[in-house]
DNA sequence: CGTGTAAGGAATTCTGACACG
DNA sequence: CGTGTAAGGAATTCTGACACG
């Protein structure tokens, strides 16, 4: 695993990094859009992957969005990425499966 | 300043990843072979960077180092550095400037 | 010299709840 | 729905000191 992805960073760094405060990182957090990790004693801990996701769900938000229609885009483009992915297969399976258009 | 360089890491996440005591941590900050950063409170924090550091410094002592020993050594190493540089400046100013051998 | 430990305090983070719009 | 805030507690980290070898 690389830096980018360990769960290193404290909520004190995370609201500093991101300008957010404590409140909407854990409501982030409640509604599934983060997923840190915990200390033993219960303390979340991000990863700088974690804190640029956090920033980019904070500007969707700023920008109209609704965590749910956050949520629904990703589920359906990692619905459209599966697919590509089962195309992609299945064309090297057999060289003429039916690509778009 | 990238990942690696940013210090954003408290020191239960440091003891975790360097197996390290407290104790060890800040004694070798006090002999100034790490420099954390501070947030407001006062409490410190490392880069990825330390860590490795701390590390290697834990790793040396172990092979029976001591502390002055290696900041000694790399002070030499440091000053041979500048004197390579200050070399290559001097060779790219005269192109007869002579190098070693 | 390098490290352990007990002491007491200050800073940090957590949860659950009430509030607003 | 997304966020602020006051409340109380638990976990975290800090400093300075004494101890050992």
């Amino acid at each position: 695993m690389d830096y980018k992805s360990k769960k290193v960073i404290g909520m004190g760094v995370v609201t500093d990094l991101t300008g957010l405060s404590e409140r909407q990182v854990r409501y982030y957090e409640e509604k599934g859009l983060v997923l840190p990790e915990r200390t033993k004693g219960g303390s979340r801990k991000y990863s700088f992957h974690d804190v640029e996701r956090l920033i980019e769900v904070a500007t969707k938000l700023e920008d109209g969005w609704r965590i749910q229609d956050i949520k629904e885009r990703e589920r359906r483009l990692s619905t459209k990425q599966r697919d590509d992915m089962i195309r992609g297969q299945l064309n090297s399976a057999f060289r003429t499966f039916p690509t778009k258009k």
